[in-house]
DNA sequence: TTCCCAATATATCTTAGAGATATATTGGGA
DNA sequence: TCCCAATATATCTCTAAGATATATTGGGAA
């Protein structure tokens, strides 16, 4: 008996419809505004899981007519709350590692490639870092009295200690480079007036 | 003109394959020692992938008997070295967040639960720590001349500083879920000894 | 008023990748 | 001699990433 993959975008949306039904379209905005730091979802997985869901009962779907269009609005069914509340209490599966800077970087290759590698990273992670702080003092104001808020935060949190660490080693590496790349001009007796 | 994706794992086994020539096997068991805590790949990858790199000409085969056995040795081309020089060269693409933990964490459910996964993904952060360390050392004792050890140590580096990050994150979370159960408790008037 | 565009809404297609599994050989130790 | 772990190659399924097609709707500019 082969274990079950599981279909982490069925649990993703079960627990997004949790909180409020909605349309497929819907949902994709709901993730962007919450929950997009750490998941995301595409149309091409969204949509179909949707209709997978229903056909095991764990969502019901409404259309609601609104002119010439049809709205499909999604709700969660006991059954689906039921298989949520499992998926919440099991255990996380690890995570496969798969970082393409760190493979560039172990190759080696032209060195200020690398240095740009680097750069460009380091830039993304301050981006984030300043997304996260703002993120969080929008959360505080506006969902203050929440209860859920302090579990919003600690995933906020997480972020914040991952590119401040990430930035951290930025900054080391670059540092390391800029060394390396002194010792080779050396090497080869190259005089740069920089 | 759609501009094609790019097939992550060809450059990581044209990476391997120029430092030195080897089979799908061999480089499987070369990615355990020395990537696999940044990369990793899985025979259903690398096989078909080989064969791939093959009909491109960016990897030659050459069969060798050892009695009944007959080895697939691949080693890179001039031309699949120039693929993997410009790869290297290429803007490193953004990494999709996808944060199972998180997920949980942000949807609630059962407090023990939560605190379960956090301390579970706290030992495993914990375990990747020894594990750089331990690594870091081993490195340097039989590596100390190499001229890629430097490359080496920061790949090493981003995934203590990451970790460390982590752990720190796990502490402070686990103390925020401790003072919520407590005070979960005292609003339900729950005086439990403990 | 009409035209255009951005936002809303649903859906599908291809490729990459994770993970499991099947199968055969080989060398060394009980 | 037998067995098992390591070596070696290969395939299959399902999940997910990303791009794209298509139609509607509401609001603002010409």
């Amino acid at each position: 008996m082969a274990k079950k993959r599981l279909n982490q975008t069925q649990f993703a949306l079960l627990g997004l419809l949790e909180t409020e039904p909605g349309t497929g379209y819907d949902l994709k905005r709901r993730i962007g505004e919450s929950i997009a730091h750490f998941w995301q979802e595409g149309w091409g997985q969204i949509y179909p899981t949707l209709k997978q869901l229903e056909v095991e009962n764990l969502v019901r779907r409404s259309v609601m007519k609104s002119g010439k269009r049809e709205l499909q609005v999604y709700r969660i069914t006991r059954l689906g709350r039921a298989h949520l509340t499992a998926w919440l209490a099991s255990p996380v599966s690890p995570e496969v590692p798969r970082n393409e800077l760190l493979l560039k970087l172990f190759f080696g290759g032209q060195l200020d490639r690398i240095q740009e590698h680097v750069a460009v990273y380091r830039k993304e992670q301050e981006r984030l870092l300043s997304n996260y702080i703002s993120l969080e003092s929008q959360l505080r104001r506006k969902a203050a009295a929440h209860p859920q808020l302090p579990f919003w935060l600690i995933t906020l949190n997480y972020g914040r200690h991952r590119v401040q660490a990430l930035i951290r080693w930025c900054e080391e590496t670059q540092k390391t480079l800029d060394t390396l790349e002194w010792n080779r001009e050396g090497t080869h007796g190259i005089a740069s007036a920089r």
